[in-house]
DNA sequence: GTTTACTCAGGACAAATGTCCTTTACTAAT
DNA sequence: ATTAGTAAAGGACATTTGTCCTGAGTAAAC
């Protein structure tokens, strides 16, 4: 739901004070709602969050949005395209500011290529993704919308996020109609 | 959907010849019906099929199914669950008659934390699931249910696979009446 | 041939979700 | 203070999906 990766964030941090000319990795910034990668666009850089908090949605005609995940701290965006040579699979927008390390493309390459603990640390990023993934696509298939809804509100009471109603509906792939329906039926259950 | 992979199971045919003593990776066979993994248990074996068709699927409350991914030759299983350290996430079902290289774990634990070459195959795979998977999750919520039937009924015809009533409904998430009016409404807008 | 048992499709109705539109409340301009 | 504009909430109704159950069809038992 909220994925960080703090080994992945201080392997990233030493590669980057390695670096003698600092050209490979370098601090990038992001104000809240700028997009850090834009869905079918190609990029030319991978990223690993610093700070702060982003989304990863996909925009179906235009206007439909679905999130998939919110990130934060130690994620890295932009190489699965890299890996399967495709272009942006979805949208990564900044939920407030947001520093990130960006990593050009030849020199991750090359990493992959040579540094098994790069590939060590990302598989064991993608297996807990897709672990994560699966569970959810699975109880979002089972369970009733309340059930992940009330995952979600625990989420951002737990880390003190702001995620808007519209931001809500988009992870449930539920309208804002049916959202509020479910908000209502979840405080006259509560109280 | 239906996933296979060439380039692993040709990777894991050379292993295989390449052993002394044929210890590490030994072939098995799985009848029709039979499971290779059981959601929550342990397992002291990695699998690679090597031939025949599974399906990957959650259980919840005993008799919900929810199946994940299609599995065909060169689909590695069980993986995840050792790098995660984790017991089974799901069950692996024999669909049709099935041979796997069974790798000990001993053996793949060692290739992990050296061989780069397995390392960038299976960078590969999750990538590969993870695009998949989450553009599924996204239409699935985003789309209806007769899209994603009439995907499976192409996958069907396609590979000449046999999916029963009670599979194609795990696979979409829905109850076999709902199916069954989907089926239904598809007929009578296709003829 | 008749009866029993089992499987499967679909009817009847309930619950959940979506579409469309009205109401409400708040803000800004005059 | 009045009006107009805007955004959010929810009512009314349609569609989709689920639960429960009936009835048709088939196969086995007697």
């Amino acid at each position: 739901m909220l994925r960080t990766n703090q080994s992945f964030l201080s392997y990233l941090e030493q590669l980057y004070k390695a670096q003698p000319h600092k050209e490979d990795i370098v601090l990038k910034s992001f104000s809240k709602g700028e997009r850090l990668f834009v869905q079918h666009e190609t990029t030319s850089k991978i990223m690993l969050i610093k700070s702060g908090l982003t989304k990863c949605f996909f925009t179906e005609d235009d206007d439909n949005e679905y999130i998939l995940e919110f990130l934060g701290e130690g994620e890295i965006i932009g190489e699965i395209e890299l890996i399967r040579k495709i272009p942006c699979l979805c949208n990564v927008e900044a939920m407030t500011n947001v520093t990130v390390y960006a990593i050009a493309i030849p020199y991750f390459t090359d990493l992959l290529k040579n540094d098994i603990g790069l590939n060590n640390l990302l598989l064991d990023v993608y297996a807990e993704r897709i672990v994560n993934t699966s569970s959810r696509a699975s109880y979002q298939q089972l369970y009733t919308t309340e059930y992940s809804l009330a995952k979600l509100m625990e989420l951002q009471k737990k880390h003190g996020i702001e995620i808007s109603k519209e931001e809500m509906a988009a992870y449930l792939g539920i309208t804002i109609r049916s959202l509020n329906s479910a908000l209502k039926n979840q405080n006259s259950s509560t109280s």
